[in-house]
RNA sequence: GGGCCCGUAGCUCAGUUGGAUAGAGCAGCAGCCUUCUAAGCUGCUGGUCGCAGGUUCGAAUCCUGCCGGGCUCGCCA
């Protein structure tokens, strides 16, 4: 991904506002910068002392209008180590600000705040520059710092995705986009867990779908078996490629070669899944791998050794669940992880009974691996019913990183599928359950992407079949892609209207913007502006809904806007009378469209030209 | 019993990572809308941010303790 530059841009003719924001589109930190050298200039006079920290003091937009475009905090954080009051460092600091070329008006409120408005050229400029930039507005440099691993969906090969690993899927998928957007390097992985015991049950139950497939009679699946259909075409390949070979014979003849026919068909299933789901990873990572079979080396001993080495395992017993039913607890000596020396509250057993590995000692071993491999940032996606779970990895993840490596765990809650207000059951018992694919089919892969994407991972989600296909101003997804396809439309209107006209992209930017003057207008123009620092502040919290919600709200102000030029023609974009004009407007309408297109590109929904 | 997450308008939820008078959409109320850009528009009402303390210039946000709901608690993954 290469990021036009256009710092070799003559800058001389063109306003001071443009010339500083078309190399760094990111207002906020723009000024933030130039609010740290007029604290630098008031230390380097005497007018406070040297050596203070900035690191406090932060821009941001204004939550009222009428406090102008900025807000500064600086005198607020910084009067005490000054040794004065907030309001008088204020004044210093306004009197430095005021001298700003971009700055209308630098005024002290309240208990300290430097309120800024700026010259409506700065807003022009980042237009402008938007207008260029296109689906470019809002990317991030490309940053130095190491890949950035995201390990999501990682559901267990034994059936098809169920609603809920679609949310993590969706999470995950644009979380990923949203950080490759701001610019870090990313890779996106999923963990196969092929090694336990469920995929053993899963190749009985292949097996028994494969007697099925020669002909024989087999009856209700056992308890404890897979019952789902979804079994039968590996049962039907496997009748294919082995015959009647495998029949009759004992499970340790058969196991390993239907164990890895069944996950493979169920791995392919579920690739298939996220395909229709346009969720994407770059590495699938298999459990099994990990461990001495295959000719492999076995990563989890090499792992566990290398926590030995330290003294971060020992031999010991553990305490019994207080509160809990405690009838087979069975007080033993296990292999033991020091988990509480990181930040867990009891130490994590590492081998089974039967001396295999626990999950958890796995699991160990692949987050070693993934710094191995050059990661030292990990995000890892799980259910809510996982939760448990976190405090344990992210102690393993500091022992074999050696503090090097973090791990942000992000836990989705669970989805409750409605449909009209009444819950649709996913009972998994006869393995009918709801299954994402359905919902898929059922919906569209936009509807279901961009509800799944609409609220905080960590709150529960209610998803209403019946809701997510309606076209009205009560379905966002719908709402949203509908503000981007009226966006196309009004480009088409224009051509119809001046046959011939040029409406490229350069030609736009090189419109009148300052005819842009309607409050609903300036207030688009300050969404667009304030896109990068979205972009960049739900990046760092890993919280891709923002995005959702940022498009949500530019939809909404945009459709508003529309409907004003009902009631004043003037306002209308398309204007026959008045080419200047109708070009102005157009240019802000391109802008409007790349960033609407530009978020849900990020969530990963289509951005269509028209909705008939 | 321990741990983690959640608690914001009647409902569903945001809240820019500690900022100013806490927002949006539904619902409710009041108007407009016999189309001049494609699935209406505008305005109003509505809050002890679960409760009580604490931290500081400043708390829905951070800390502690309660209350309520969910998830979870060695040999499942």
């Amino acid at each position: 991904m290469t990021r036009p530059r256009r710092c070799d841009r003559p800058g001389a003719l063109l306003p001071s506002g443009f010339r500083m924001f078309a190399v760094a589109m990111n207002l906020f930190e723009t000024f933030s910068a130039r609010i740290s050298r007029a604290l630098t200039q008031l230390a380097d006079r005497g007018d406070i002392p040297a050596g203070l920290s900035f690191a406090r003091v932060v821009v941001e937009p204004t939550r009222d209008p009428a406090h102008g475009d900025l807000a500064i905090n600086a005198a607020m954080v910084l009067a005490k180590e000054a040794g004065t009051n907030p309001r008088a460092l204020a004044a210093l600091l306004v009197e430095e600000l005021a001298r700003d070329p971009d700055v209308a008006k630098a005024e002290i409120a309240g208990p300290g705040f430097i309120n800024l408005t700026l010259q409506p050229a700065v807003f022009t400029g980042i237009l402008k520059s938007a207008i260029e930039a296109g689906l470019d507005h809002g990317r991030g440099a490309l940053r130095p710092d190491p890949k950035i691993n995201v390990e999501y969906v990682s559901a267990n090969p034994t059936g098809p995705m169920h609603v809920g690993h679609g949310r993590g899927a969706v999470f995950g998928d644009a979380l990923s986009s949203l950080l490759a957007f701001a610019g870090h390097a990313v890779s996106r992985e999923y963990y196969i867990n092929d090694a336990g015991a469920q995929v053993d049950v899963l190749a009985r139950s292949a097996f028994l779908r494969y007697r099925e497939a020669l002909g024989e009679e087999i009856g209700a699946i056992p308890e404890g078996l897979y019952p789902g259909d979804y079994l039968k075409s590996v049962g039907e390949s496997l009748a294919k490629t082995y015959g009647e070979s495998l029949r009759g014979k004992p499970e340790s003849e058969w196991l390993v070669a239907v164990r890895a026919a069944a996950i493979d068909g169920m791995m392919a299933m579920i690739r298939d899944d996220l395909a229709a789901l346009g969720v994407v990873h770059d590495v699938f990572f298999s459990e099994r791998s990990l461990q001495a079979v295959d000719g492999n080396i076995d990563a989890v001993r090499e792992t566990i050794e290398d926590l030995r080495s330290r003294d971060l395992i020992y031999e010991g017993r553990l305490p019994p669940p207080k509160g809990q039913k405690d009838e087979d607890w069975e007080d033993r000596e296990q292999t033991l992880f020091r988990a509480t020396l990181f930040g867990d509250d009891v130490d994590r057993p590492l081998l089974k009974s039967d001396g295999s590995y626990t999950y958890f000692a796995n699991d160990i071993a692949y987050h070693r691996s993934k710094f191995v491999r050059g990661f030292a940032e990990m995000i890892d996606v799980w259910g809510a019913d996982h939760g448990g779970y976190v405090k344990r990895m992210a102690a393993a993840v500091k022992a074999v990183t050696h503090g090097e490596g973090s791990l942000d765990v992000k836990l989705c809650q669970l989805v409750r599928l409605l449909r009209n207000g009444e819950q649709v059951r996913m009972s998994k018992r006869s393995g009918d359950f709801v299954t994402l694919r359905e919902v898929i089919d059922e919906v569209g892969r936009d509807a279901v992407r961009f509800m799944m994407i609409f609220r905080k991972n960590d709150a529960t989600l209610d998803f209403d079949l019946a809701k997510v296909v309606e076209q009205s101003k009560d379905n966002p997804v719908f709402y949203v892609q509908y503000a981007h396809a009226r966006c196309a439309s009004i480009f088409r209107q224009a051509r119809e209207a001046f046959p011939g006209i040029d409406l490229s992209p350069t030609v736009l930017a090189q419109a009148d913007l300052s005819r842009l003057t309607d409050e609903a207008e300036i207030g688009i123009i300050k969404m667009i502006a304030a896109y990068p620092r979205m972009i960049d502040a739900a990046a760092s919290a890993h919280e891709p809904h923002r995005v959702a919600f940022f498009v949500h709200e530019l939809a909404s102000a945009f459709h508003s806007l529309w409907n004003k030029g009902k009631d004043s023609p003037q306002l209308r974009f398309v204007n026959q009378t008045d080419r200047e004009s109708t070009v102005a407007r157009l240019a802000f309408v391109h802008a409007v469209r790349s960033v609407l297109a530009s978020g849900l590109a990020v969530v990963g929904v289509a951005a269509p030209e028209e909705m008939r």
